[in-house]
DNA sequence: ACCATGATGAATATTTTC
DNA sequence: GAAAATATTCATCATGGT
């Protein structure tokens, strides 16, 4: 199930192109569904009511006319509620045509196998994990016993839809604990209405039947979300994102995108319309899911008096999200397709070391123009490269260290889709070792301290009171210290990257120091009225230079006249230094980026190093929308390159207190990063097919 | 309001040991 | 090989000084 929807619109668009790949066949092109899907898009949204399920109910049976004979016979008695298994058996039986017949023998073998034998203990089971027995008898009996996923499956979109349920009756929502507090598990007041709906309607499938609490869910989700189009799509790409964003892999790629005409238009003719099993599998995704956002606050929230029964009652259900959620993610980490990352890391190659890689093939959905640069921490939180992968045409991400091309790790991942045969680094070399750097640290430089590559650059630096500390600790002893003395400073020196500039005297690097191994000319983030902090911030989250522009360098012979460069969060402008000390003029460049000063540096670069182009700021990627870009497109027909280094924040170690991974306030951003370049794709590939 | 400073671990990967 | 030890990490928050 996970496979066939995990992933967006990008994701489907590349099943498309590639078809022969195994996973497109998991999609039904059957035209009975598509129908089902059309009068749900179009109908859920204009009423609750009735237009939903007649809508239902009418496709539905179209759909059973096309199976054998006594198909819909069966799905009648499905609908009822009576497993397929025994329907069928029964109606074999008993011939299909004296329905009361059928009913009679249906009522009696439930009512002899159900409360009684075989089965019972598989309903105490589902009973001790939480759950009411009516409810459970219901779903076995719905089910069939052979299936223990389904029913857990089943169990938890009925609880998830009382819960729902509940909450929207209450008008006060801004309190999950109360708006759940009418709603616990083995009150199931609600549930003999609801189904009671259900057989109202009749819905003669058991899809149909599931399609009605789509409809019941996907409404009043619907009206939470206002900006959602009214289109079967959206539904879809909301319920999956709900549902990804649950399984924690993901945040919401944001509805705005959607919302663009562009961007929509070019997906909708790539996405195939789903089958009813899938909408199924978005309908109890998202109802789990909401379940859980009104669930999983709770728990943050501590337990005033009284609430500890509160909590013993939700217990099951929650164990029973979170086995649901860990059973996701196993399957998820068992997949083939988990990141790993190379060791050495050195990517397609590096100079100066054997074993590179010159040819790939990459996915057709990948393939330029534009050529695009994605970089981010390669030591993300598990799941989020497979993710960023994802997202970026399945296109496979290149781990490279830094220390490969300075005197500093840089341990990054690069999703690009430019060309890796042929490269050539900047020359001269930088400084490789940390005495190279730093020839004068030499001469204090202990024996016992046997770096030669400094760890990460980052965004803050050691306090004066460590350095000061260990020279305390290193004064107490003359000559050689002891060894546990050596090992705190050792730890000490790698975690905050000091050198040695005095007898027994450690400092952190200098701006200017850090400036030079990230490859930037000196001075590059100095003065303009930035402070001492912020230079070390905005270099600590900047590109390594030569890294990059061994990257790029593919492109100097692909574009002699220059580029045009869409830089989104462009930060100090590494992108725009790369390609400059590589040679490659810059014609027209857009740089998006929030930060003042950061703005500031680059313009100030740009003028300092009399570029002829034109460079466009840009504050927020957020303005950067459809109709922006169609008019930067349309002014320079189009970009060449769109590189980008989201926000890291969330990602990294550093990160105490919000390594929240691509759902993150900041790194969520990278989601933008997609819809600009899909953007881009649709908007330049639309301009091409005009001109032709 | 800006700036500098010190205190604040966990997640994950890698290496070593048994 | 499995388990244990070791190594690494584009950071945030509260606070005080100016």
């Amino acid at each position: 199930m996970l496979r066939s929807f995990s992933w967006p619109i990008l994701q489907v668009k590349k099943m498309v192109d590639n078809n022969s790949g195994g996973e497109a066949d998991n999609f039904d092109w059957d035209t009975e569904d598509d129908l089902e899907i059309d009068n749900y898009a179009i109908s859920a949204p204009s009423g609750l009511s009735t237009p939903c399920g007649e809508a239902v109910l009418g496709s539905a049976e179209a759909g059973s006319s096309g199976n054998s004979p006594n198909s819909k016979i069966i799905d009648h008695f499905v609908g009822m509620g009576f497993s397929r298994e025994m329907v069928a058996k029964v109606v074999e039986e008993k011939g299909e045509e004296n329905s009361d017949l059928i009913l009679e023998a249906l009522l009696e073998y439930s009512a002899s196998t159900l409360p009684s034998s075989s089965n019972s203990k598989l309903i105490d089971h589902f009973v001790g994990m939480g759950f009411s027995e009516e409810m459970v008898v219901k779903v076995v009996q719905e089910n069939g016993e052979g299936n223990t996923d389904s029913i857990l499956e089943t169990l938890l979109t009925y609880s998830a839809l009382e819960t729902t349920a509940s909450v929207q009756q209450n008008p006060d929502s801004g309190n999950c604990s109360s708006d759940y507090e009418g709603s616990l598990l083995n009150d199931f007041s609600d549930f003999d209405s609801f189904s009671e709906s259900e057989e109202i309607m009749s819905p003669s499938s058991e899809e149909g039947r599931k399609l009605l609490h789509l409809t019941k869910m996907g409404y009043s989700e619907a009206e939470a979300s206002v900006a959602m189009e009214r289109c079967g799509l959206c539904y879809l790409i909301h319920f999956c994102n709900i549902f990804l964003l649950m399984v924690g892999r993901m945040s919401k790629f944001h509805l705005d995108s959607i919302k663009d005409p562009r961007l929509f238009n070019c997906c909708i003719e790539n996405v195939p319309d789903p089958t009813i099993e899938e909408l199924t599998d978005f309908i109890c995704a998202a109802q789990i899911a909401k379940a859980a956002d009104a669930l999983f606050p709770l728990e943050d929230k501590p337990f005033s008096n009284g609430s500890s029964h509160k909590k013993r009652r939700n217990w099951g259900y929650d164990l029973l999200l979170r086995k649901k959620k860990l059973k996701l993610e196993k399957r998820f980490d068992e997949d083939d397709d988990a990141v790993h990352l190379p060791n050495p890391m050195i990517g397609f190659g590096v100079p100066n070391e054997p074993d590179q890689i010159t040819n790939r093939v990459l996915p057709e959905a990948a393939l330029g123009p534009p050529y695009f640069y994605y970089e981010n921490v390669a030591l993300a939180p598990k799941g989020v490269w497979t993710t960023i992968s994802r997202f970026l045409y399945d296109v496979e991400p290149e781990f490279v260290d830094s220390k490969f091309f300075c005197a500093a790790a840089r341990k990054r991942g690069y999703v690009h889709n430019l060309p890796i045969d042929n490269r050539f680094p900047l020359l001269p070399f930088p400084p490789r070792t940390i005495h190279e750097a730093f020839p004068l640290t030499r001469k204090w430089w202990p024996s016992w301290d046997t770096r030669t590559k400094l760890n990460c650059l980052q965004t803050c630096i050691a306090s004066a009171r460590l350095t000061d500390k260990i020279r305390k600790a290193l004064e107490d002893s003359d000559g050689e210290p002891p060894l546990g003395i050596q090992k705190f400073v050792l730890e000490q020196c790698r975690k905050w990257n000091l050198v040695w500039v005095g007898r027994n005297k450690v400092a952190p690097l200098e701006p200017d120091e850090v400036e030079m191994l990230l490859g930037f000319p000196r001075n590059h983030t100095r003065g303009g009225g930035i402070s001492r902090t912020d230079r070390y911030k905005s270099l600590g989250n900047s590109f390594q230079i030569d890294t990059v522009a061994y990257h790029f360098s593919v492109l100097k012979d692909k574009f002699p006249g220059g580029i045009n460069l869409l830089s989104l969060f462009s930060g100090i402008g590494g992108a725009e230094v790369a390609l400059h000390q590589l040679g490659i003029p810059l014609k027209n460049v857009v740089a998006v980026e929030i930060a003042e000063v950061n703005r500031n540096i680059l313009r100030s670069w740009w003028e300092q190093t009399n570029q002829r182009g034109t460079l466009t700021d840009i504050q927020d990627v957020q303005e950067l929308n459809g109709d922006r870009l169609e008019q930067l497109i349309k002014n320079f027909g189009g970009f060449d390159l769109v590189v980008g280094g989201s926000p890291c924040n969330n990602l990294t170690g550093s990160n105490r207190y919000h390594r929240d991974g691509l759902e993150g306030k900041d790194s969520a951003l990278f989601f933008d990063f997609c819809r600009i370049l899909d953007l881009v794709k649709c908007i330049m590939n639309g301009t091409k097919s005009m001109i032709i």
